[in-house]
RNA sequence: GCGGGGGUGGCGGAACUGGUAGACGCAAGGGACUUAAAAUCCCUUUUCCCGCAAGGGAAGUGCGGGUUCGAUUCCCGCCCUCCGCACCA
């Protein structure tokens, strides 16, 4: 009999389908687990990604079932979008008939994979019953002043003809769009709040089990710096300057005071100014250039004196006020004191403006003589120290000033402890079609007034002429523009912005506990039956847009008292891209393989082993045609061995061999397949509960296969009898279950079980049965592996030693040499040490 | 510059808390079966050296040191590489 994955796979997902298989429901009386995969975008075609990223999930979901776990594994579509809008403006069809048919194609590409998804729970993003909850959530946030309206310089992309969040932009481009330049725009726009929840954004990322570079990566986006604010004087004017600084301690050492360009004050000071159109030039001049130019570390430092000066407020020097390029206006107050003796750029600045360097921090242990003389210095010194030259100050080590001297400002009235942080609130407006409508109505008389509840959703209208031109396109519909105010019912116009496609996914996962419900984004108890999260699994580039997002909307939802948790996923695991000739998959590479045509090919079992099999699943996997082969080979030697002893064994029962164990009567031939199969077992068990090398259980899974293969001749002569042979293929084709799903439940039901292998418990490890009985213990001299002693697996440690002393090969490098020890690790090594 | 991964045969990769380096798979070579091929099965395969052979010896996990009876694993100093962040005051 001939292995044929196509009939085998289209046989078992019929009746997983007719039986329910996947399809779960809360259950107080058992333990559950929530495994989640990220949602695909519908483009048309799934990718090996994608097909590794669902391998890993269906592995861990199948597992934690066998477990006993009640399991919930879901799975979606991130249906809104600019791709499928533009392929409608391109072609002139609507995107949702590219959506809608994209989604039922990947479906099926999902389904021909024979994932273990609950597919009654699956959530669409782009329908009205989903994102009407967008628009009330974005209602509800309003209303805690979380969403707001504001002016601002914003990040343009000229592709998408749209603004991008900050965590869109990538090394200054749209991260869609990696060679177009972001542009700065101002507009008015709606932000969602994230800087509210900045500090618990960093705090509570203690107790998440996620892979420590997303978490470092989330913290350098948040960016949060302890420091002080300090008010300088400014001489002439009755007007100060707010700075903030992280080293007050270096304070004595100003020599200089930096604005940005945008500072609010340089309009005045330009007014004041003995040379106004002077400064007003130095001050477009810098102006031109971008922030995102401003932010390259290569840029040359330029600045102008503004003519000013400030009072130090510490020891009432005059600090020269200059206006300098690299300041910028979004962080801190806009403004910075120079200190060139203790941070590079205010020294590369000075230096190049001769302004004078004064040293007030020298490392510890330095006498301070020297110190007080070496203000001619060759760069910075930008460490903590002990402080110099700085009044009562002088002596103090940095850590200790920095406290001191923020105290003596706040009681003097002229500064304060000030936290900055880097993240910035979250724009959500999307200038596009494809998106949910923001929920909002400009009344000329009222202002701003939000959709009320029972008016939701606000609908995406259908006729809408794109062209992907200008300015938003529900703006181009007068029926869509027009309405009456809620609050007046005087004419208003609606928001023709729809919102970023990351609101859709920031909650999608908890619409999968109740997909239909229509009168809240999610019934409470059954999120609090499922949630958190136990094991998210997605991709790395997402490591601080969705997984932040989706984050601080969960503390939201905590906050509006939907939820009473504060994170949403226990564990997050990234799995490595799929390569091939050394690059990611891309059509425009020309070297995607497709996951379909593998199918086609191989059938679904052998596409996700070889997922599994060829890298650790954190690692990039390159895609290798002989190692799918490989794959595929493995199948098809484990099908024919089953069918080849199905006859003699089917219906055997295998509590014989347990019978037979306690009896003591198995064969050196039978304990051998038994040890290998409890060993196996146990690796694998364990490694799936934490470890996750999945490449080394498909390994040990091979290898049991390999020794059972071995046994034929022990088997054919009847010295492995047919209810222990059944036991090890019991637990071979149960572990497989985990991988090779379709396969698996073919050869159990040859093995003459009547269910699917998923319903089954997952065996327990008989201790006894996977010990060794006799151990094989190299023997070293002086370190250098020298022979090998087989000795039974009670052997104590002097009968070791005995017998490995008296090994020939041994005496042979010892003979007439002192034994000065002999290092004994127990039923692993032996090691005699010769001078 | 800062932070986080990596560097092991011809290739993908094993080696869990220091204890037989190279599991498993691929590729390659040889053999069996076959009229032949495919498929399948068996054997060999880190490098170098001695030997007709059985067998034996030496070196070996990016480089140089160190700790240890023993280091892919721990420590110090380098090199290379991938990823993230970066004039953030």
């Amino acid at each position: 009999m001939e292995y044929d994955p196509q009939q085998i796979e289209k046989k078992w997902q019929e009746r997983w389908a007719r039986e329910h298989l996947f399809e779960t429901e809360p259950d107080p009386a058992r333990r559950e687990y929530y495994v989640l995969e990220m949602l695909p975008y519908p483009s048309g075609d799934i990718h090996m990604g994608h097909v590794r990223n669902y391998s890993i999930g269906d592995a861990l979901a199948r597992y934690v079932r066998m477990k006993g776990y009640n399991v919930l594994h879901p799975i979606g579509w991130d249906a809104f979008g600019l791709p499928a809008e533009n392929a409608a403006i391109k072609s002139g069809r609507h995107p949702s008939e590219f959506t809608f048919s994209y989604i039922d194609r990947m479906r099926g590409q999902l389904q021909r994979l024979g994932f273990s998804y609950d597919w009654r729970r699956e959530v669409t993003t782009c329908v009205a019953e989903y994102y009407r909850w967008n628009q009330w959530f974005f209602i509800k946030m309003f209303e805690h002043g979380l969403a707001y309206r504001k002016q601002a310089r914003v990040n343009w992309c000229t592709k998408c003809e749209t603004v991008l969040a900050n965590e869109q932009v990538v090394d200054g481009c749209c991260w869609r769009h990696e060679d177009t330049p972001v542009e700065e725009r101002e507009l008015e726009q709606w932000f969602l709040k994230t800087t509210a929840y900045a500090d618990q954004l960093l705090d509570d990322m203690k107790d998440l089990r996620w892979p420590e570079r997303v978490l470092t990566m989330q913290r350098n986006w948040i960016g949060k710096s302890v420091g002080s604010e300090v008010d300088f004087d400014v001489d002439g004017l009755e007007e100060s300057i707010r700075i903030f600084t992280t080293r007050i301690d270096t304070i004595y050492g100003c020599t200089a005071l930096f604005l940005a360009a945008e500072h609010p004050l340089i309009e005045k000071l330009i007014a004041a100014s003995e040379q106004p159109e002077e400064l007003a030039r130095e001050v477009e001049r810098i102006k031109a250039s971008s922030v995102q130019a401003r932010v390259e570390v290569n840029l040359k430092k330029e600045g102008a004196p503004t003519g000013f000066k400030a009072r130090n407020p510490f020891n009432g020097a005059d600090v020269p006020i200059w206006i300098a390029n690299f300041v910028l206006m979004g962080y801190g107050t806009g403004a910075v004191m120079a200190v060139p003796a203790h941070d590079e750029r205010d020294f590369e600045f000075c230096s190049e403006y001769g302004l004078p360097i004064r040293t007030v921090i020298v490392p510890e242990n330095t006498a301070v003589d020297e110190a007080a003389a070496s203000d001619a210095r060759a760069d910075a010194f930008t460490e903590y120290g002990v402080l110099v030259n700085s009044g009562a100050y002088s002596g103090l080590r940095s850590e200790e000033a920095i406290t001191r001297m923020t105290d003596d400002a706040e009681k003097r009235g002229f500064g304060k402890r000030k936290v900055y942080f880097r993240l910035r609130d979250w724009g959500v407006s999307r200038q596009r079609y494809w998106g949910t409508p923001i929920p909002m109505i400009y009344c000329n008389a009222c202002g701003i007034v939000p959709v009320p509840e029972q008016d939701l959703p606000v609908v995406l209208p259908r006729n809408v002429k794109l062209t992907g031109e200008g300015r938003a396109a529900l703006a181009t519909v007068p029926e869509f523009v027009d309405v009456k105010c809620p609050k007046c019912g005087g004419p208003a116009r609606r928001e023709t912005d729809t919102m970023d496609t990351f609101v859709d996914s920031s909650w999608y996962f908890y619409r999968y506990t109740d997909p239909t419900i229509s009168t809240a984004p999610f019934d409470r108890a059954a999120v609090k039956y499922w949630f958190p999260v136990d094991q998210y699994i997605g991709g790395i580039e997402h490591a601080i847009l969705h997984l932040i997002y989706m984050r601080f909307w969960t503390k939201v939802m905590r906050d509006i008292g939907l939820v009473d948790f504060a994170e949403p996923v226990t564990r997050l695991f990234n799995q490595g891209m799929v390569i091939k000739d050394g690059a990611k998959m891309s059509k425009s590479k020309g070297n995607v393989v497709d996951p379909v045509a593998m199918c086609a090919r191989y059938g679904a079992d052998t596409v996700r082993l070889y997922m599994l099999f060829a890298a650790p699943p954190e690692k990039d996997l390159e895609w290798s045609d002989q190692g799918i082969e490989g794959a595929f080979r493995f199948l098809n030697r484990v099908y024919r061995m089953v069918a080849r002893y199905a006859d003699r064994i089917r219906s055997v029962s295998t509590d014989d061999a347990v019978v037979a164990n306690a009896a003591g009567s198995l064969s050196p031939e039978e304990r051998r397949l038994l040890r290998k199969a409890h060993q196996t077992l146990k690796h694998v068990g364990d490694d799936m509960e934490e470890r996750w090398h999945f490449n080394t259980d498909v390994a040990l899974i091979m290898e049991l296969a390999n020794e059972i293969g071995d046994l034929g001749p022990a088997i054919e002569s009847g010295a492995v009898r047919a209810e222990v042979l059944k036991s090890g293929l019991d637990m071979l084709v149960l572990m497989l279950a985990l991988f090779t799903p379709h396969i698996a439940d073919e050869l159990w039901e040859t093995l003459g079980h009547q269910t699917s292998a998923l319903l089954v418990p997952w065996p327990a490890v008989d201790p006894a049965l996977a010990a060794e009985e006799e151990l094989e213990i190299p023997v070293q001299v002086n370190g250098k592996l020298r022979a090998r002693i087989r000795v039974p697996a009670t052997a104590s440690d002097d009968e070791i030693r005995t017998l490995a002393l008296a090994e020939t090969k041994v005496r042979e490098f010892t003979e007439g040499r002192q034994i000065a020890k002999v290092v004994i690790v127990p039923k692993k090594l032996v090691n005699v040490v010769v001078k």
